[in-house]
DNA sequence: GCCAACGTTGGC
DNA sequence: GCCAACGTTGGC
């Protein structure tokens, strides 16, 4: 089991709509960007992430598990771009903002905070524990 | 809306 | 294979 994290424009594609698509998920299509990518090839089907508001929001704000693995981006004209599906699973009960990530020196070393530019990141089980603590999430899926 | 960071492209 | 130009991301 690996951890990720998922960043999102709520004014193009929101937590809501994330969890209205049901547990039949929805493609994560849209990156074009090889770390991303290759985070995505690496994923297996149930791996949990985080659902986070970039822009806007700035804060983690639900778990997502992978429902389909790294396939064709049906978005994409050229063939190297590929996607897994995710689905929603909870939300996080209180919202964990990149401020409060930023606060933390135990997330210091988390790409949120290094890595702020990539769009799908790994995520560490300790941080995964961590930021679900901050939100109020008890028992974690894993 | 600005701008820094940084990934990608393409000429050489 | 280097590197300058360019485009995009995303926090502020």
């Amino acid at each position: 089991m690996a951890f990720w994290l998922y960043k999102s424009e709520p004014f193009k594609w929101s937590w809501a709509m994330q969890k209205d698509a049901g547990e039949a998920g929805t493609e994560w299509t849209g990156v074009r960007n090889y770390s991303a990518r290759n985070n995505m090839r690496a994923m297996k089907i149930g791996d949990k992430g985080f659902f986070y508001h970039s822009n806007e929001g700035l804060e983690v704000v639900g778990i997502t598990e992978v429902c389909a693995l790294s396939a064709p981006d049906s978005t994409a004209d050229d063939p190297r771009w590929d996607c897994v599906h995710i689905r929603a699973i909870c939300d996080m009960p209180k919202p964990v903002t990149l401020k409060d990530v930023k606060a933390n020196p135990a997330l210091e070393k988390m790409a949120l905070v290094t890595s702020m530019r990539l769009s799908v990141q790994p995520v560490t089980e300790a941080e995964y524990f961590e930021v679900c603590r901050m939100g109020g999430l008890e028992n974690p899926p894993t």
